[in-house]
DNA sequence: GGCATATTTCTATCATTCTCGAAATACCCA
DNA sequence: TGGGTATTTCGAGAATGATAGAAATATGCC
């Protein structure tokens, strides 16, 4: 993964209202929650919501898909393993070798 | 660790510029670096780097000791763990099982 | 087609962030 | 104390982000 693209990710988790909405969408698991479900669980305006909707999509953390009128919006985890996996191959693991690393910046 | 500082820890990763200097301190491992070889590393105006540097100690993600005239900065392991570790614990370790988890928002 | 519900887009405002150069400060050494 | 290096603070400009109300769009149902 690209350090351009972690970061994007970690700046679409990193706002408390994005974050309420993603945990929201993990802890509904498969089944996802649609749009409107998420405004009364998040409490904001509709289109507030969209608009973080939309980072969040932007990143591939969280996909959408569309049923009768109603989107459904789930957590994808595997962007979030990918992410993980970033800050652990790139930012942790080697605290006890950094030497064994590329150190450029 | 609250939703809050998860957030704000999150959003200081969240610009590449900030990943790039906390990556760098991670592979500097205990030994820390300096905020003048910092600078050449990353290749950024000292007075860019020094705000940077002040949001990401002030998320606890980085530490910063006095060595005469130098600063040595160095990455704070323990922080990133915690991070991770609401990560794992919020928004991901439940996706087996969601109905276990408080579901409020 | 017409209505109802769900969601987005548009528009606007206010606040924050990123960046850098210049000036100021901190610390050490002779 | 004077000078030199390291780093921060100040000031400013351009850009981006958060928020929400109003209007527009999408979909399904009758």
């Amino acid at each position: 993964m690209k350090l351009e693209t972690a970061a994007t990710q970690l700046e679409a988790l990193g706002n408390p209202t994005r974050l309420r909405i993603y945990r929201a969408l993990v802890r509904a698991g498969e089944q996802g929650l649609a749009v409107g479900h998420l405004q009364e669980r998040i409490g904001i305006a509709a289109s507030t919501l969209s608009h973080h909707l939309h980072r969040l999509i932007a990143t591939g953390l969280v996909g959408q898909e569309r049923q009768a009128t109603t989107l459904i919006c789930r957590a994808n985890y595997a962007a979030m393993n990918g992410l993980l996996g970033f800050l652990s191959d790139e930012c942790c693991a080697d605290v006890r070798s950094p030497q064994t690393k590329d150190n450029a910046a």
